[in-house]
RNA sequence: GCCCAAGUGGCGGAAUAGGCAGACGCAAGGGACUUAAAAUCCCUCGGCAGAAAUGCCGUGCCGGUUCGAGUCCGGCCUUGGGCACCA
């Protein structure tokens, strides 16, 4: 018999090319059908192409939304690229080209790659964050944050990138290098714009309790906004009435603080000072205490440093004791009130310090063990000691009474701190988007009028940072100066950008109505496509992206924009595919797999279906060749299928059965992210219709909608070489009989203590009683049992029995 | 140091609620077809013993719970990820 080859190229560039030109996977604004809204993280089209990490999770919810759009959904998969960024920038740089061509360059390059997989994506919806129409609203959303005080400018002291020459977010600083070049990372003092997503803290632990989010994100989120309770106390200076405020978690160890330390950029350490009497001292430790990097000063945990203030005491609220002030690198300003109790025997870094200056060390919470030792820090339960009126309480109840001690008193009082920070807002850089804010001498920072926005991008020759750190749109002196929008006096402009982290915590709101020129997206769209029903990223996005989509959507959602106070239902998270070798795939190892390859030599059929059946969706895996070869071989065994098609609308006796379990587990393996065993539960049905040597119409209709999700190219021209009806792109998922996934016979399992002895063939739904007789009465057990007693049989219907006997 | 995963054949992995460990695929070995090779098809494929039937052992390690543990509990080890002087 004659049989056509699987021509992959062929096939996958016909319906390409239909899906295209009859936009097949266009989104209806039709908004009286259900909707369904999936998201993947848009790329970052970085000049080296698709990595074949981006497919896996493009690939996961592509076969989300086929499969959603045959159940009858109107599905939203939208795909766009977040452009603005350091990378293409640097490359501009280094080559004299405008960022603008090269990520016009790198954008087609992305996109003929994606289009090449076959994702059932609405192009017309593609979103472009480098866009004046597109930042235009990113602007407009700064202004609305800037409105309501949310951004605000702060001296402060930042990381500062020695070879970017830009300012860089403490998430972008990895072990005390730039994230993104690996060079030092120094701190530097810099006037910054600041987003208040503190201001969020709560809420953004709170309503993690209403979505669906993997537990994983959760815990993570949580922990990133470090929320911790406690109290803040009042400790006056003897010698001066001034008051040191601390921030403790166990306000019951009270009476073991032997010591208070002050960060050294504390304050109060300058009020102090003509009290002082070794100043030299306490000035050489603060200079060079300034003078470390935030990762030198965490990394320096071997050995604590510090400097006491001589001739000045702090006074212990709960009993006037006088104790000594300090202060250390090892208390951060930036977290607390930046002056800490020292309570040595129950804290290790108190313990460390007290230790090394010869600080008392006292027992607060029982423990038996000697705290002159070790700090005794197992201390969430237990009973006070030396601790006056507190003495004899257990832990818990002692946190409460000294909190309502101090606040009867007015010594200090409950507080809860978060150790999530504001975001550092600012960028001195030039392919972001500008902020749209003029400086004037006599009205202070003033918003642009909304119908100035977008401020777009000037053209400059040089994209390089000033030595001084100051965007190069501070070098366009007929950009930056301007009228001020209020006064009409002589104003300028911000000239620091956006971080990349702008464009992408709205993206999602923006694929709703892409072109609307009015608003962000019209509220009627919003209502009806909002929330996002399932988002699909990675785990570095955790604490970055996602928690800042999150604070902003929040934010949008107060100011009456968004109609929901979460913007994603679902959050799921996918693992990295690494490389042959186990390695991570980068250059430098040469293990990187370029998609474009494999789909030439293979198709993107079979990458899509290696890509899913490589492993556990959420967890790393490497790649294989071999096993790219091997989903090739299944899906060209499919195609041959056809060879052994049967008459036949239905399914066949032997075959009804495998048919409905196999509707039922596929389509519950994908909504599980288990595309791996649902491919499994497809390569087994084909080896069933081989062994039978045939496949009746009805059977290899199911299977290729099973499969299309997958394989979309060639199961659609199976489809029509077959001769069936319509498209399946056109048609509908598959129902299963329960009735019908439930074997008339099964086997069980007969065990003698525990072991497997015999297995018997017994009706389904046999009860408890009868399955107890028909396995004693079985030869095997009869011989095994005799003369034996029995003492107890275990019964569990259409699984086993287990007959547990005594010795002989 | 703290938090979160994971550890199963030669390899990727499966086992959905405590009930047949190793589905599916890859690799390997044997065979059929072929002048030959490739492709394809068939068989074998955790270890030990055995001709076989079969028996024993086996899911990182040590204990425990249970009639029964890859799965639950306690304690460790290793790897990966996140956080880290956060009071």
């Amino acid at each position: 018999m004659f049989e056509m080859k699987y021509d992959f190229t062929k096939i996958e560039k016909k319906w390409q090319d239909k899906w295209a030109k009859e936009e097949t996977f266009r989104a209806s604004d039709d908004t009286s059908k259900p909707k369904y809204y999936a998201l993947v993280e848009f790329p970052y089209p970085s000049g080296h192409g698709l990595h074949v990490g981006h497919p896996r999770s493009y690939t996961a919810l592509d076969i989300v939304s086929r499969k959603r759009r045959l159940e009858g959904y109107n599905v939203l998969y939208p795909m766009g690229w977040d452009a603005f960024g350091l990378p293409t920038e640097n490359y501009a740089i280094k080559n004299k080209i405008h960022p603008k061509k090269v990520t016009a360059a790198n954008v087609a390059n992305f996109k003929k790659q994606l289009q090449s997989l076959g994702f059932s994506i609405d192009w017309s919806r593609e979103v472009n964050t480098t866009d004046p129409a597109y930042y235009k609203w990113t602007q407009w959303i700064f202004l609305k944050l800037f409105e309501k005080g949310l951004a605000y400018k702060q001296e402060m002291p930042i990381n500062w990138c020695t070879s970017c020459r830009v300012g860089l977010a403490n998430e972008e600083v990895v072990d005390g290098v730039c994230e993104r070049c690996g060079s030092q990372v120094v701190q530097k003092s810099k006037s910054q714009w600041m987003l208040k997503i503190t201001a969020y803290a709560q809420r953004l632990i709170d309503d993690l309790d209403d979505v669906d989010f993997i537990e994983k994100v959760k815990i993570q989120q949580r922990n990133w906004i470090g929320r911790s309770e406690g109290a803040e106390v009042k400790f006056k200076v003897g010698e001066t009435g001034d008051e040191i405020l601390v921030y403790t978690t166990r306000p019951d160890t009270l009476f073991g603080a032997t010591y208070t330390v002050l960060s050294p950029e504390h304050p109060l350490i300058d009020t102090l000072m003509p009290l002082i009497g070794n100043k030299d001292e306490v000035l050489a430790y603060r200079a060079l205490a300034a003078g470390k990097s935030e990762f030198e000063r965490s990394e320096l945990t071997k050995e604590k440093t510090g400097a006491a203030l001589a001739g000045v005491t702090a006074l212990n609220p709960v009993n006037g004791e006088k104790l000594p002030i300090w202060i250390s690198d090892y208390v951060m300003m930036t977290y607390g009130t930046g002056a800490i109790m020292a309570v040595p025997a129950h804290d290790t870094r108190d313990w460390e310090f007290a230790k090394k200056f010869g600080l008392p060390i006292v027992e607060v919470v029982a423990g038996g063990r000697d705290v002159q030792a070790e700090a005794y820090t197992d201390v969430t339960a237990g009973v006070m000691v030396n601790s006056g009126f507190l003495s004899g309480l257990q832990v818990k109840d002692a946190i409460r009474a000294i909190i309502d001690d101090l606040e009867a008193k007015g010594l200090g009082s409950r507080k809860v701190n978060y150790k999530l920070r504001d975001w550092v807002f600012s960028r001195q850089r030039y392919w972001g988007e500008p902020i749209p804010l003029v400086h004037c001498d006599r009205c202070g920072w003033v918003a642009l009028p909304e119908s100035e926005l977008p401020l777009t991008l000037p053209e400059v020759e040089n994209y390089e940072p000033t030595d001084n750190g100051e965007s190069p749109l501070a070098k366009m002196d007929a950009w930056v100066n301007t009228a001020c929008p209020a006064c009409g006096g002589a104003a300028k402009r911000e000239t620091d950008t956006m971080p990349q982290w702008a464009g992408s915590s709205w993206y999602f709101l923006r694929y709703i109505d892409p072109h609307n020129d009015k608003v962000l997206a019209s509220d009627e769209l919003m209502q009806y496509w909002l929330p996002i029903d399932w988002y699909n990223g990675g785990m570095e996005h955790t604490t970055l992206h996602l928690l800042y989509s999150r604070f902003w959507h929040k934010f949008l959602y107060d100011i009456g924009v968004v109609p929901t106070k979460e913007p994603y239902q679902k959050r799921t998270s996918h693992g990295m595919i690494l490389g042959e070798n186990n390695e991570k795939m980068s250059k430098s190892r040469g293990n990187v797999v370029n998609p474009d390859d494999i789909v030439q030599q293979f198709g993107a059929d079979t990458f899509r279906t290696y890509e899913m059946f490589i492993g556990a969706f959420d967890q790393a895996t490497p790649w294989s060749m071999q096993g790219v070869k091997g989903c090739y071989k299944f899906l060209e065994r499919v195609w041959n299928l056809k060879g052994i098609l049967a008459a036949g609308e239905g399914y066949s006796a032997e075959m009804e059965s495998l048919m409905h379990k196999a509707v039922k587990k596929v389509g519950d393996d994908i909504e599980r992210l288990k595309f791996n065993t649902a491919i499994a539960t497809l390569m087994s049905l084909v080896n069933d219709f081989s062994r039978l040597g045939r496949v009746t119409r009805g059977e290899f209709k199911t299977f290729l909608t099973l499969l299309n999700p997958i394989a979309p190219h060639m199961t659609e021209e199976l489809w029509a070489v077959c001769g069936y009806a319509g498209t399946i792109a056109g048609g509908k998922w598959p129902v299963y009989d329960e009735a019908k996934t439930v074997d008339d016979q099964i086997e069980i399992v007969l065990q003698i203590n525990g072991r497997i002895r015999d297995k018997l063939l017994v009706a389904a739904g046999l009860d408890k009683d009868a399955t107890q007789k028909a396995a004693l009465e079985s030869g095997k057990i009869k011989e095994l049992t005799e003369g034996r007693q029995i003492v107890k049989v275990i019964v569990v219907p259409g699984k086993l029995v287990n007959v547990v006997v005594g010795g002989k």
